[in-house]
This record gives structure tokens, C-alpha cells and sequence, in this order.
DNA sequence: GTTGAGCGTT
């Protein structure tokens, strides 16, 4: 199974492919997503990383706080997106 | 050419 994490305070810079990069150093990522404002198309600067869940704890722990572009990364399990249970 | 607390798209 995989779970959802949430990764915030990145760089506005900063890619679905930098961003799944970074992950895949310390873990292996089922998936990437940053999002971009629909809007304008520019990076909000958060992003979602799907994992699994005995990696997730260890990247969390990794990547949480990790200097990264000249800002700490911040991430945490992410808030379900589908209502409650 | 900008900004910075925050939880996403079919």
C-alpha cells in the first residue's frame, strides 16, 4: 500500500521531477505530484509525494527539515482529500 | 523577473 505526504516550503522553482528526484535518494516513490495554481500555472510551492507506507515513515523523518534550495523541506502525512472515512 | 502559509487533479 502506499500513502500520501505532504511537501511543503519548497522553492517556487522547483519541479514534479526535482522534487521525485530528491525522494528517490532516500526512498522509492510510487508517485510525484506538485501542485501548480490552475490559474496561472505557477508552483504554489507544496507538493504531494506517494510512497509506501514502511518508506514514508523514513522519509518523513528524512526529509522533514532537509535544507533544500536554501529553505527546509517540510513534510508530513498528508490530509485525506475524500471527506472522512 | 513579484509572493511564503499551506493540504492536491481527473
Amino acid at each position: 500500500m502506499t500513502k500520501t505526504l505532504y511537501v511543503g516550503n519548497l522553492p517556487w522553482s522547483m519541479t514534479e521531477e526535482d522534487l521525485g528526484r530528491e525522494f528517490s535518494q532516500h526512498a522509492a516513490i510510487k508517485s510525484c505530484r506538485i501542485i501548480t495554481d490552475r490559474e496561472t500555472g505557477r508552483s504554489r510551492g507544496f507538493g504531494f509525494v506517494e510512497v509506501d507506507d514502511e518508506e514514508a515513515e523514513r522519509v518523513v523523518e528524512l526529509l522533514n527539515g532537509y535544507s533544500l534550495g536554501g529553505r527546509q523541506l517540510v513534510v508530513n502525512e498528508a490530509r485525506p482529500r475524500q471527506g472522512r472515512f
